[in-house]
RNA sequence: GCCAGCCUGGCGGAAUGGUAGACGCGGUGGACUCAAAAUCCACUAUCAGUGAUGAUGUGAGGGUUCAAGUCCCUUGGCUGGUACCA
């Protein structure tokens, strides 16, 4: 219909050229920034979904910039990590070459998209200078105690050979390549996130998260209210110390279990009478990974330990231990009390090894299951005739009393593995010295640059290719001055991009990681759009990284995020999740190349609820180009008015208003709607005037910047979009003078009445009774009343 | 298992408790054309009826209300997250 491509590639290359989107800091203007996650830039290229996310927030960088705001919109590339590396070993090139040849693909992408990043505050994770600051904070976190080195069992991918965070494993399989991961004792840098639950779950309460994304990270902290209980074990100067939500069950434990990997076990192998059967087991438990070992559908294993006992704290009687993977190690103490008769795993337990149950709480059946429901409590002592909160609260108290226990809180959420056995990373900024210890590198020899190296391949030591590289490994202790060996283990690939919002605000300091003053203007970023599988890693890393930062005063918030949202997927046109393996992915430049990249984005933004999952259909984008180029042939229908025509100024007003309103929440596809009903008008007269035009073309152009920039141009219609302000309405001329309301009988549309706004109920009723069809079926029937709302409704109930 | 979200025409999807199905796709019929494409016009939830209209209808079953897709209870299914977390 008209030549979108070359129209497009005009304005794409206008934009670039002339840095039209280049913001600057500017104190007189208030600021609105956008921020998308910025892509890992794979070797697959962007696809529709991607395209639908960038558009989405196009859309609002324009529309902000256009109601006068300063508006940051950058893009740069998460670029480091295994992905990289994996694809460079696949295509045998360096990483560093992989990558600039993916960026330069994605850049081309988003760029024919005509996208209005400000393109100068372009940067790559893997460029040194901003791994630079990346390492720099890592010694921030080490100077304040936070980075420390400990021999950790941790989750490992024997496929990749690389230790995973609890992040990472999800489920028990590496998040990469879904093999199921083990457990392998490694000498580890961790961050002390853990340190930070309690400020990650209150800072929440000062964001604008959606509530599902707020939901999941208060789900994957995991808080858990409950008490401490120590129990002596027989014959030692030792206690077991156990973390319990139920402690007002504590007449009800019947037997204690440790965890196979706990301490005591190797401390009193000499008590242990059944050693061998005990190391048996814990063989065992060590050789499954982590998905057999946490499947709940298995039945109970264990051990009793023959020769230690615990001794109950309140009743002195003597308990049995025993060890069972039930219990993990890597939660609470370790160690349980086990109160089968209200606990389902331990009800388990004890009945598959005939361990005695009491109850303590009355109601339910004990001789059929655990339960775990409220109830007054018997054979308790003190406690009995008491409900559930009642006793825990006084048994709480009772055990600080008697010196036996505590109130005290527990967090799922753990220290941050930090540590990668793999070459495509941040290097890690520490040195070891035999005489000296750890010492960081000093700031002023920051960055610590990655080698170039003939094999960047993992070794199967499980050590860092790095660790091939003694050139580099070889150096001098930063301390004594002796012979030290750098750190080979490299930074997770949620380094960088925990801190990355920062550094668009300032990208080229190269004396700060950026100014304070840039921090303070840009502040929060106002809108922040991402994928839901993003809700916890990335997001917790992000936020446990900034406050850390603001604490250290080196940022000026504490949150970094205001408003975050989560988008839905772009699913194939059979309606499953896009992957090359099904066949049903969609390449946003083939859409580009035969529909424009105006008509992809309006189609992109029609599609659904932005924050849903849609499925494709090309013939929808079909759909949008017509309605584009109806937009377009309009042009040759202008009359020389420059008022808007007057009987389409009330559905002008109503959409101005509307198309602001849907933008700012989101609700893209509604926007597009209503232009589409506004250009449906215009279609029905024979010409519109300039100021219609105009109009129209500037709410399409956050959607549509390529054609309406150009029709405005050639149009000779105004200042270009990119450079206007947006329209305002007039409230008064959004209401129409003549309503249509609908007339019920008993709940039931019967009829409707055309009336003046604001007619009054006499009106509307005697109005309604006139109708021929309201009659009939009132007619030889009592009316018992009639409902009147004004602008609304009528509704007569008769019987 | 637990947590969250979702379920509306043939399809994608609209609906501050107030005329369910906006808008788009698809479909049917027509105009234009030698013909096709493009474009334009009309119709298009289902059933019955030429029609006026009537009945049914937002996963299912109850309830609140003059009025329920929307609020409450019960329940089914799908999707996502998470899981021996003591």
């Amino acid at each position: 219909m008209y030549n979108f491509r070359e129209i497009e590639n005009k304005w794409q290359k206008k934009w670039y050229e002339e840095a039209t989107f280049k913001v600057e800091m500017d104190k007189n203007k208030e600021k609105y920034y956008v921020l998308v996650e910025f892509p890992y830039p794979s070797g697959t290229g962007l696809h529709v979904g991607h395209a639908r996310v960038y558009s989405a927030s196009d859309v609002l960088a324009r529309y902000k910039k256009s109601k006068g705001f300063n508006v940051l919109f950058p893009m740069g590339w998460d670029a480091f990590g295994a992905p990289a590396e994996q694809y460079a070993i696949k295509n045998h090139i360096y990483p560093r070459e992989a990558v600039e040849e993916n960026i330069k693909v994605f850049k081309g992408q988003m760029q024919s998209l005509g996208l209005s990043i400000d393109w100068s505050r372009e940067y790559s994770t893997t460029d040194p200078e901003y791994y630079k600051w990346t390492q720099w904070q890592f010694l921030q976190f080490y100077k304040a105690g936070l980075a420390y080195k400990d021999e950790k069992e941790i989750n490992w991918c024997p496929k990749c050979k690389m230790g995973l965070s609890n992040e990472d494993a999800q489920g028990g399989v590496c998040e990469r390549c879904g093999t199921k991961t083990t457990k392998k004792l490694k000498n580890q840098w961790l961050l002390r996130m853990s340190d930070y639950a309690e400020k990650l779950l209150a800072g929440l309460d000062d964001t604008n998260f959606f509530d599902k994304v707020k939901l999941a990270q208060i789900n994957w902290i995991g808080k858990s209210v409950g008490a401490s209980v120590i129990f002596k074990l027989k014959d030692t100067d030792d206690v077991i110390e156990v973390f319990t939500t139920r402690c007002d069950t504590l007449f009800g434990a019947t037997y204690m279990v440790l965890s196979p990997e706990h301490k005591y076990l190797d401390k009193y192998r000499d008590l242990i009478k059944n050693i061998k059967e005990v190391d048996e087991y814990r063989e065992y438990a060590k050789s499954k990974s982590d998905i057999e070992r946490t499947d709940i559908t298995k039945e109970k294993t264990g051990v009793e330990i023959d020769g230690l006992r615990a001794i109950h704290p309140i009743t002195g009687e003597e308990l049995p231990i025993w060890i069972s993977d039930y219990v993990l190690a890597s939660y609470g103490t370790g160690a349980v009390m086990g109160v089968p008769a209200h606990d389902e795993r331990d009800y388990e337990f004890a009945t598959k090894f005939g361990i005695k149950i009491i109850p303590v709480i009355d109601g339910g059946d004990i001789s059929k299951e655990a339960y775990t429901g409220d109830g007054l409590h018997i054979n308790s002592d003190f406690l009995d005739g008491l409900d559930k909160e009642t006793a825990i609260l006084k048994m709480t108290k009772y055990l600080e009393d008697n010196n036996i226990g505590d109130s005290k809180v527990n967090y799922r959420l753990q220290d941050w593995i930090f540590s990668r056995q793999r070459f495509w990373g941040e290097p890690i900024p520490m040195i070891h010295c035999d005489k000296c210890g750890w010492v960081p590198v000093p700031e002023e020899e920051l960055p610590v640059l990655l080698p170039d190296v003939e094999s960047y391949e993992p070794t199967d030591t499980g050590e860092s290719p790095l660790a091939n590289v003694p050139e580099w490994v070889n150096t001098t202790c930063p301390h004594c001055g002796g012979k030290a060996e750098r750190e080979t283990d490299t930074m997770p690939n949620w380094a960088g991009s925990s801190w990355y919002w920062l550094r668009y605000m300032d990208p080229h300091n190269d004396k700060k990681l950026a100014d304070m003053d840039k921090l303070k203007y840009w502040g929060k970023v106002d809108l922040y759009d991402g994928g839901m599988e993003h809700a916890t890693r990335h997001l917790l890393y992000a936020r446990f990284w900034n406050i850390f930062l603001h604490e250290q005063g080196i940022v000026p918030n504490s949150e970094p995020f205001d408003t975050r949202i989560s988008h839905g997927m772009i699913l194939g046109s059979n309606g499953e999740k896009m992957s090359k393996s099904k066949g049903n992915v969609v390449n946003p430049n083939d859409m580009v190349r035969d529909y424009g990249a105006d008509a992809l984005r309006v189609y992109e933004m029609f599609i659904g609820d932005y924050t849903k999952d849609a499925a494709w259909n090309e013939n929808g984008l079909k759909g949008c180009k017509k309605f584009l180029d109806r937009v377009y042939r309009t042009k040759d229908k202008l009359n020389d008015s420059l008022e808007y025509t007057k009987d389409m100024e009330n559905l002008i007003h109503k959409t101005i208003k509307k198309v602001g309103y849907d933008i700012e929440h989101l609700a893209y596809n509604t926007a597009v709607s209503s232009l589409m009903i506004l250009i449906n008008e215009y279609d029905k007269h024979d010409t519109v005037s300039r100021a219609d035009y105009r109009l129209l073309l500037q709410l399409l152009n956050p959607f549509a910047p390529h054609m309406t920039e150009e029709l405005n141009e050639i149009c000779n219609l105004g200042d270009a979009f990119s450079e206007s302000v947006w329209p305002e309405y007039d409230e008064s001329k959004t209401i129409d003078d003549m309503l249509e309301i609908g007339v019920q009988v008993n709940g039931k549309l019967r009829a409707t009445i055309t009336v003046a706004k604001d007619s009054s109920k006499e009106l509307l009723e005697s109005e309604a009774m006139k109708q021929d069809n309201v009659k009939k079926n009132i007619e030889g029937k009592d009316i018992v009343k009639t409902i009147v709302v004004p602008n609304r409704i009528v509704n007569i109930v008769v019987k």
